[in-house]
DNA sequence: TGGGTCGCTGTGAGGCCGCTGAGGAGAAAC
DNA sequence: GTTTCTCCTCAGCGGCCTCACAGCGACCCA
């Protein structure tokens, strides 16, 4: 689990580091407003911890330009303000919770989890050609619901197939796409993965287009 | 927008179905535990708010027994009580949110309204898969509900395969979440780290997949 | 029917990937 | 200071995967 704190005074800062990464998360650490934006954008983070002053953009600005942009990583907001309206506009602008500071580091921890909890997983489509399917997150294919258990260049062969169902795709392109294109793979290798796919998902299922490539049937 | 209420100070009961109704929500009105859980049970509502103190169950008790039953609708909870154990439990024990009486009307409602924002929560309190349960709260593992202890390393490792049974998660990945980003580790410590956990929680949950990563089986 | 081309497959070597035991560094407990 | 615990690196090993090769079969065209 990694963790973004956007936080400017450096004591707490520092003090959030080390005590979530003794909770066994990972933690990084921006003191700015630009830079937690950044890092949000791009970190691959799976909850941001932020503070509402911050130099440079706001807290709530940090949220609100993040949403705008549809990144719905989940934010546990800090404030030192405890006004009402406060807490209820770090809400509305798009943040998860809220915390008040001084706030007490147990509850912080149960927010985060809670927050942790609902995390938001998108499962990719799942490739489907008649009876076959193949899916990348499971990394798993089944053939009339019997798994089949490939090496890696046989998956990568077969996907590359299933996303082209009934095209013929020809030797070349398999040897670009499916194998690395620096290093020069003899063409045959390309025929010897074919036949292995053939005795793993049915010979019929694999056309070959002679002089042309080979067929996906449909 | 459906809500539940269920609160047993009649004033308070009546004083929120009232304001919220204004809101343009429909208002339902239980006064009792097992009332409340019987009505989140079977009404389609989209959000419920529950007091802590309750005749007959209580408020946690109420959420845990909707939890254990795979009802995952938002919860928002209340409560007189303002120890910061007394909030972490509340969230722990399956709430999405809490609120401490006194409470302004107009925090109840941003809170409210973020709870609807991200509908229900996806994931239960504790994460099962098979025969192992992992309880973030307490950090705590079992396997066929004998304890197992492990490092915090460990811990954060299985946590994060727990989040995404059944998928294939890659080394680099595992990498990233779970180890420190900015320090790099070689990524033999995954496979060392498999290791140590196969041995804890039995060798044939963690299917290596051979060039793609791991998967623990469901 | 025969020759040529293209594709298939069994064999085997080499290499990459993942597993494990040993051990050192660092922190915490005693 | 010593012991213990945890984290992580390293090196060696074993196994599976990958792929080249060569011989054979299939197909196409006179």
């Amino acid at each position: 689990m990694r963790l973004l704190v956007v936080e400017d005074e450096s004591r707490l800062a520092f003090a959030l580091q080390r005590g979530l990464q003794a909770e066994g998360f990972a933690v990084d650490v921006e003191s700015t407003g630009p830079a937690g934006l950044d890092a949000a954008r791009h970190g691959g983070y799976d909850a941001m911890i932020l503070d509402v002053m911050l130099p440079g953009l706001s807290g709530y600005e940090v949220v609100r330009r993040l949403r705008a942009e549809e990144h719905w990583l989940p934010v546990l907001m800090l404030s030192a303000k405890d006004g009402e309206y406060d807490q209820a506009d770090g809400l509305d602008c798009g943040a998860d919770d809220y915390l008040t500071k001084p706030f007490s580091y147990v509850v912080l921890l149960a927010r985060l989890r809670a927050l942790l909890r609902r995390g938001a997983p998108e499962r990719p489509t799942v490739l489907t050609v008649g009876d076959l399917r193949l899916d990348p997150a499971r990394r798993r294919v089944t053939r009339a619901d019997v798994e089949v258990a490939l090496t890696t260049r046989e998956y990568a062969l077969l996907d590359y197939l299933m996303r082209r169902p009934g095209e013929v795709v020809s030797k070349t392109e398999l040897l670009d796409h499916v194998w690395d294109a620096s290093l020069d793979t003899a063409p045959n290798a390309v025929e010897v993965y074919v036949g292995y796919l053939r005795r793993k998902i049915g010979r019929d299922r694999l056309e070959t287009v002679r002089g042309a490539g080979y067929r996906l049937a449909t």
